[in-house]
RNA sequence: GCCGGAGUGGCGGAAUUGGUAUACGCGGCGGUCUCAAAAACCGUUCCCGAUUUUCGGGACGAGGGUUCGAGUCCCUCCUCCGGCACCA
């Protein structure tokens, strides 16, 4: 037999699957569904190997369940609006369109070049006008469910570059192309009230069993939800001040209040010029801090005591009013009342301003805090009435205290914020609404979706607009209402929201009259398997289920929550070279592993993501030449367990290629066998043995596949197998040929769903006509997976002193007859007394002696 | 600081969930083939000690505990990685 020629057999199958479209599905009432989906690239040129991973993942999945009889929805799109396109634009100066399109054209051949079994026909990208008038759709959808609304915001903005910038375009608090310092300016923009359904999401990530538990916790973590109350303090000489507390207990400890500089009170408070005038600085200097700096550890707390004072409604003092940086507007009410003893920031910003600090929580009745400030719980002090109580006692108390005076109640607070929609940018999809000098706000009529990106347009920046507000053919429209001349909106929405129902359409991707038909998606969805980065644990899987619960409550979904299971796969690294004069150099320019080849100082190496900016990419091309896509694809997910990622290491790949080599020659020494009809009933003691290493590798392989990804070891099986049968057939080659058959079948479907070029000629050569597609996934027989005979450990004092080989199944008094006759155990026992032997059937025999 | 996750040979990693620690692969070493090398194939490979085909001892980040028995469970500590972070 010739040998593994996998160039000509990969392009054989997968002109085979271009032909015969074996993975195209439709709804079907006989057959159960299964929908396995990788979260869809963003275009940027060629496929990575962090894509091999996630879509060969997905693909061993895919097509196991079809094996397994389900009818497998798995699409694949793209993610095609978004930054990079402009910017290869402004800097190649091709159009977005182009460059976009040209880079999907290409990914497409290379993932048909992995073998991949994507239903192409559905395929869309987010950018295709067939795609984003149901995205502009689902925005007018939201508009009219009161779930989209405009508000004043701050955006990022580069006075060099006069443009406006995305939060991802500013680093370290500078433009990413000039380095200037980026600004804050106020725009009126576009949001969405995911704030509508926060409970509703925190609530039902408790339903999502087969998520990972740290994405939940992320998710968690940042919708934020705490327990607190709101407390109202009346200001000196009239008005007041709201505050949020988590520790309504330590309130007999708040000796001043701070109000955030954005706060609406910061300005109406000072009556002295003086104050009034340093209070703007500060709220000045604080707006133009950006969010990077302000969150870099700890920024020195400034502040300005704004000459007003205010009630503590408990103690009745007069404390001081102070405005200060520390203190953020965007969560609770802008406002907090300071307690220094218990609280760090407080604490920090008293002893700048020599505020008075008061212990009001302390460990323990009559105790004191070792250390001041102390967050913990305990029992209060210097709080009159409820001096002694508990922590949580108090809080109950003081809010019936504060509901009886009407200043107060609990509540709870969220971190989770409105999700601003606008973009000032170009290459996204145009936000569907219309504004009209007499009519105000509209939106664009349905029958008038989509609202096209103009292609002919001019991308210099031009200040605090939206490109599109540059093509006076797309600016000016009509009014849907009078019919008089009107504007479009310029702005142009986030990516996210392209890539948040997407799931949705590739069920159902033909339609032209509607996004989805219900139908459809009734059947597909929600998604058995969702596979990707972690990177998306946030921003994307809440976007999702957001727009998820928004389309169930309006009656379009049956389903709450888009992805049954979510899999986060790990990254790929490799080694990167960095130079303190040329930054990152491109390892394989390093020769010496030491020296920067430009300056020859010494450079620092380190185990980065792979990306271009670090020059540490390998490209699966590398593989696929050498050694071709099967090995590639085994090679991604044989390195590590899915979860975690890993160092690419070239050397490891041969390993797999001379597995695959191994399965070959195997499998080819028996052509035609699957047309013999043969018993494969085992007659002696070797038969056995392979019909047992069949039945075991098909019960672990399934296993591992259908439990948490762990394609790791189900490939260490499959090698497992091929050293064991080779094994067996050099030491007897008069094998039963029905065993055989058995096992050699058996061989070739459990490597399938990984090697699937590979697989699908060694069936042929096997003699079988039919793809194995569709073939039935191998079933084990318990009875063929537990040997008969076995080696049992026996322990003496918790050390394995002696084995045995017996019956799988025995009594019990007969094993522990044969314990006590065997040579070793007698040795170790001489001059001992056995006080208790153990027997745990099928595993071991404990014995322990007195001591 | 808070919340997650992980520490096992030279390396990537296994371990039926409390039952023979190191499966599978890489790398190393030895061999076959060859004029030679590569490739391929075969053997070997946790560490230490000896009386060296055998035997004894030690090892799963460190220490302690529970147990006949712990990589696995409990407590204390150390290190690394990821997320969040002036969230009141």
């Amino acid at each position: 037999m010739k040998n593994y020629d996998f160039q000509n057999i990969e392009s054989k199958w997968q002109k085979i699957w271009e032909e015969q479209k074996p993975f195209e599905v439709e709804i079907s009432s006989s057959k159960p569904k299964c929908y396995v989906l990788e979260m869809f690239p963003y275009p940027s040129g060629y496929l990575h190997m962090g894509h091999l991973k996630n879509y060969t993942l997905g693909d061993v999945v895919a097509r196991y369940k079809r094996m397994q009889g389900f009818n497998v929805l798995h699409p694949m799109g793209f993610d095609a609006f978004g930054l990079p396109a402009e910017n290869a634009a402004i800097k190649q100066n091709i159009h977005p369109k182009k460059w976009t399109y040209d880079s999907i054209a290409h990914i497409k051949k290379q993932m048909k070049g992995v073998g991949l079994s994507y239903d192409f026909r559905r395929q869309f990208a987010t950018s295709d006008p067939e795609y984003y008038q149901w995205t502009q759709w689902l925005f007018l959808f939201l508009y009219k469910q009161g779930l989209a609304y405009q508000k004043e915001a701050l955006v990022n903005f580069c006075p060099h570059c006069q443009t406006v910038l995305a939060n991802e375009q500013v680093i370290a608090g500078g433009c990413w192309r000039c380095e200037t310092k980026v600004l804050k300016n106020s725009l009126k923009q576009w949001f969405l009230k995911i704030t509508a359904y926060t409970e509703e999401l925190l609530l039902e990530l408790d339903t999502l069993s087969e998520w990972p538990e740290h994405v939940k916790t992320m998710q968690k973590n940042w919708i934020g939800k705490s327990y607190g109350a709101q407390v109202t303090f009346p200001i000196v000489g009239g008005g007041e001040i709201e505050i949020f507390t988590t520790r309504l207990d330590t309130i007999y400890g708040a000796t001043f209040m701070v109000l955030a500089p954005e706060h609406p009170l910061s300005l109406e408070l000072p009556q002295d010029p003086g104050i009034k005038e340093a209070t703007k600085i500060l709220i000045n200097k604080s707006l133009l801090t950006p969010e990077i700096e302000r969150s870099a550890e700890e920024i020195p707390k400034e502040g300005i005591f704004l000459g007003r004072h205010a009630f503590n409604p408990f103690t009745c003092e007069k404390i001081p009013i102070f405005v200060a940086n520390y203190v953020l507007s965007e969560y609770g009410t802008g406002a907090i009342m300071a307690v220094p003893a218990h609280d760090t920031r407080d604490y920090d910003f008293a002893l700048k301003f020599n505020l008075p600090i008061r212990e009001v929580v302390v460990p323990q009745p009559g105790t004191h805090c070792e250390n001041l400030p102390d967050q913990t719980y305990g029992y209060l002090i210097n709080s009159g009435p409820y001096n002694n109580l508990p922590s949580e006692e108090a809080t109950i108390k003081m809010a019936e205290f504060l509901q009886e005076k009407l200043l107060g109640k609990l509540t709870v607070r969220y971190k989770l914020r409105d999700w601003l929609l606008s973009r000032q940018r170009y290459w996204g999809a145009p936000i569907p609404m219309i504004y009209c000098d007499f009519c105000g706000v509209l939106p664009v009529n349905e029958e008038d979706l989509p609202v096209r990106l103009p292609e002919e347009i001019d991308f210099t920046p031009r200040g605090m607009v939206s490109p599109l507000a540059t093509s006076e053919e797309f600016l000016h429209t009509t009014c849907p209402q009078c019919g008089g001349s009107a504007r479009r909106e310029t702005d142009t929405m986030d990516t996210f929201m392209c890539s948040s129902w997407y799931y949705l359409r590739f069920a159902s991707p033909f339609s032209d009259r509607e996004p989805f038909i219900k139908k459809e998606i009734d059947y597909f969805l929600p998604v058995d398997y969702y596979i990707g980065g972690v990177e998306h644990a946030i921003l994307h899987l809440l976007y999702s289920r957001f727009i998820t619960k928004a389309l169930y409550d309006s009656g379009y979904l049956n389903f709450k929550e888009p992805f049954s299971r979510l899999f986060t796969q790990g990254m790929i690294t490799h080694t990167a070279c960095w130079c303190p004069s040329h930054y990152w150099i491109p390892p394989k320019e390093v020769k010496d592993e030491k020296y920067c080849p430009k300056c020859y100082t010494e450079i620092t190496l380190s185990l980065e993501a792979m990306s271009k900016s670090k020059g540490n990419i390998v490209l699966p091309e590398t593989i696929f030449h050498k050694y071709g896509a099967d090995t590639g694809r085994l090679y991604v997910l044989f390195a590590a367990p899915a979860e975690r990622e890993f160092e690419w290491k070239e050397e490891s790949v041969s390993g797999i290629f001379r597995f695959l080599n191994r399965v070959w020659k195997l499998v080819t020494s028996y052509p035609s066998l699957s047309l013999k009809e043969l018993d494969s009933h085992p007659q002696n003691k070797d038969e056995e043995t392979v019909k047992l290493i069949t039945h075991k590798t098909i019960k672990k392989v399934s296993k591992d596949i259908e439990n948490n990804f762990r394609f790791n070891t189900a490939i260490a099986a499959l090698m497992e197998m091929v050293n064991d049968l080779k094994a067996i057939i050099e030491k007897e080659n008069s094998l039963n040929q029905g065993v055989l058959k058995e096992a050699i079948e058996s061989l070739v479907l459990l490597i399938s769903p990984f090697a699937p070029h590979l697989a699908e000629e060694l069936w042929e050569i096997l003699g079988n006509q039919k793809s194995l597609t569709f073939q039935k996934w191998p079933v084990y027989q318990e009875n063929w997976v537990k040997e008969e005979m076995i080696e049992l450990p026996i322990q003496i004092d918790g050390r394995v002193r002696s084995k045995l080989i017996v019956l799988r199944v025995i009594e019990e008094e007969k094993l522990r007859e044969l314990v006590l006759q065997d040579e070793k155990v007698l040795k170790f026992l001489a001059g001992k007394k056995v006080k208790g032997i153990i027997v745990v059937p099928e595993k071991i025999i404990s014995l322990h002696t007195e001591r």
